[in-house]
This record gives C-alpha cells, structure tokens and sequence, in this order.
DNA sequence: ATTAGTTTTTAAACAGTGTTCATTTATTTT
DNA sequence: AAAATAAATGAACACTGTTTAAAAACTAAT
C-alpha cells in the first residue's frame, strides 16, 4: 500500500519543481513579467497543469514568500545574543537592508505590495505573527536602549516606529526604483551610504 | 486664421481628458491594472486613438507623475524663505507628510506604485528637472545646515537621502497599512509622533 | 461648390497575458 | 482485461499593449 505514499510524493515533487521554476523565473525577468506559460516551458508540462497543484499565480508566490518572516526573523536570532543593545540595534537595521536587497521581490510582498490587511489581520496568519515579532524585537531592544540611557526623552514606541520606518524607507525607495531618477551615478552604494549615515546618527544620539 | 489656434486647443483638450480618465483609473485599479481600453471606454474613443496623444501607456504614467511633482513642489515653495535651514527642514517634513497623508493615492502613485520608471529617467531636459526639484530642495536646505555647522562629519547627499527616506518610510507604511497590525491602538497619530522624534533628533543633532 | 489635401479616428490584427474546462492520456484498482 | 480514478493537455475565453491600413472628418484651394 505504498502507492499512495509514492504518488503523494510524485504530487509534492512536481509542486517543488514548480516553486523551484517560478522562483527562478521571478528572481530572473521579475514577478510581473513571468507568465503561467514561462514556468510551464521550463518544467516542460502544460500551462493548465500547473493550476492543478495552485489555485492561481498569487498563490504562487504566496507559497514562495512563506518562509520570508520566518526568515527575516532568523537572521535576526542570530544576534540576539549581542549584550550591547546599541550594537544589536546596529545588527538589526544591517540584517533587515540586507535581507530586502537580497530578497526585493519578498520584501515587496511583505511590506509594500497593496495586500488585503484586513484578512491577514482576521485570519490567523502564521507570516504576519511573525512580522509581529520582528517588531517586538525592535521595540525590545529600543526599550533596552533607552533603560541604558539612549534616546532620553523618546517615547519607545514612537521611535521603533521611526527607525522602522528609515529602514524600511530607504530599501523601499530602492527597490520600487525612485532613487534612479535623483541619484543616478550612485544608485548601487546609495542604501548602505545612507544607513551608514544613519548608524553615525544613532551613534551621536548614544554619547 | 482662428482655425488652427481652435484645433490646437481641441487637441488640447482631448489630450487633458485622456490624462484626467488615466488618472481616475489610476488611482481607482492602479496603474498596471488600467488598461488603455480602459481609458478609451471612458472618454468614449477608439483605444487607438489615445496613441495619438500620447506615444505609450508610460508616457500617460509620465506625464501624471510629473504633475505631482510640480504639486508638491509648489507646497514646498512656501517655506523657501524661511531663514534657519533647520527650520525650513523641519517644515520641509511636515509639508511632505502632510501631502502624503492629504494625498494618499497620488503620492502612492508617485512614490509607490510599481511604475515604469525607465520612462521617467530617460527623459532628458527640463521635465525631469522638475522631479529633480523637490529633491534638490532638501539637499540644497542641508547643505545650508551643514555650512551652518549642523550635521558635522554628514555626507550630504547620503543624508538627504536618509532624511527623505524616513519621511517617505512613515508614510508609505501608512498608506499600505503596515502600521495597522503591529500598532493597532495609534494608527491615527503614530505617523505624527514618529515625525516629532524625528524633528526631536535633528534638534538633538544641531545643539 | 467641388476637389484635393490634411488631420483625426477607427476597427482589425498581432502577439502576448491569466485562467478555465472538456477531452485525452496515464495509472491504479477491480 | 475492464472499469475507475487521477493527471495532463491544448484549445478556448477574455483580456492586455501596440501597430496600421482604411475610413471619416475637416480645412484649404480652385
């Protein structure tokens, strides 16, 4: 009676293959620009297979993106051990850039593609929790800060809400392309300049 | 002789209805989802015609985007003449803010939407120098602060581009409704408090 | 007023898109 | 081997941006 086993995992196999290829494909020419089609040639089946195994192309990407609070939230546990919450605040803000410039098309999807709020709110939502967390994580840290003696006089909400808010403003920018027409010649180095920029602020604001 | 001055403002007119028919759909269904069919159903013409006016879809997006520009451009031209650099910064932020938050669709469409911005930076002379403006404003203004011994040890043009994207980060989270989940309580007055830690640290940062 | 010339508008066509579905093909169970 | 089930297909539908030849509308000249 292993058939059923062996067919369940021919099913998963062919819907790994095709996450595998529309991931290729939308790291590859972007989201927007890959077809049912293009991922259909690459895996050599049909177009209309390919809705047998996803209801649609957003369940698609749903499906790529899932892991992508979980793992923003990993990396942060990687310096969550930092004692200095300075420094840790530090990490956090070169983890997060560096996550959404390695992975645009994710960052896209979580923090800026119009999504339906409202029924990620409702329903319980594995991905957003997470996200949650992750902005715990920050406010932690901010209130740890400010119990040190950083940012007197900041109300520790209000300015988790800010530095999320630069992060998340700069690789925004770059990633929806609006620094291109104002910063032509240094669009590359333009998100770490600034975050660096940022990084000598919060220094200034620690001393 | 009338004649042609007459057809030339029919033209004109035709011209303007398309753009403010994209701009309703626009900011309606966004951009990508509008199509030019769309457009034509509305001003009651043959989709080919449109392509009279205008040389492509990105050429209606362009010409919108630029309008928006000049809009917020003209609210900043209020406070060029404000004396202290550190001032006129600070009002700078509560200007763009305030025209984010008054204006949601159009600064999404400026700032936010997935656009051809291919478009916006290939066009030479004087159009794009209008978008340049606003962003040459904010630097020219801490330039200022830094010749008057601000921000010592800041690039400028990293910083600028600090300054906008915290702005800019505020308010897009706010406009997407990133905000909702993670500060279900002061959604309302969270974009304000993180503007006044912010004007809070710059304060700082001048003493 | 008629003709010629110019401009504007149109409809059809092309190549592409996401998605659906009846039909065919392959596999498993009886 | 036949019946039942599952999977894959390819054509079709309703779209998309864009091009273009033809038609219509309008102006200018005879």
């Amino acid at each position: 009676m292993g058939i059923a086993e062996r067919k369940e995992r021919d099913k998963e196999e062919l819907r790994e293959r095709i996450l595998v290829a529309a991931k290729t494909l939308f790291l590859e020419k972007g989201v927007e620009k890959t077809s049912i089609r293009n991922i259909a040639d690459l895996i050599e089946y049909s177009p209309g297979s390919i809705y047998h195994y996803f209801k649609d192309k957003n369940e698609i990407f749903h499906a790529l993106h899932q892991g992508g609070f979980q793992q923003l939230m990993s990396r942060m546990e990687v310096i969550a051990s930092v004692p200095n919450p300075m420094e840790r605040l530090k990490g956090m803000g070169t983890i997060y850039v560096q996550f959404a410039l390695e992975n645009p098309d994710m960052y896209d999807l979580m923090f800026i593609k119009e999504a339906p709020m409202d029924h990620v709110f409702n329903s319980n939502d594995e991905q957003w929790k997470e996200g949650f967390g992750t902005f715990n994580f920050l406010r932690a840290t901010i209130q740890e800060c400010i119990q040190n003696g950083n940012f007197r006089g900041h109300e520790e909400e209000a300015l988790s809400f800010l530095v999320w808010s630069t992060v998340h403003g700069m690789v925004s920018l770059h990633i929806r392309r609006r620094c291109e027409v104002v910063l032509a010649q240094r669009q590359v180095t333009i998100v770490q300049d600034g975050l660096n920029e940022f990084f000598s602020i919060l220094d200034r604001l620690s001393s």
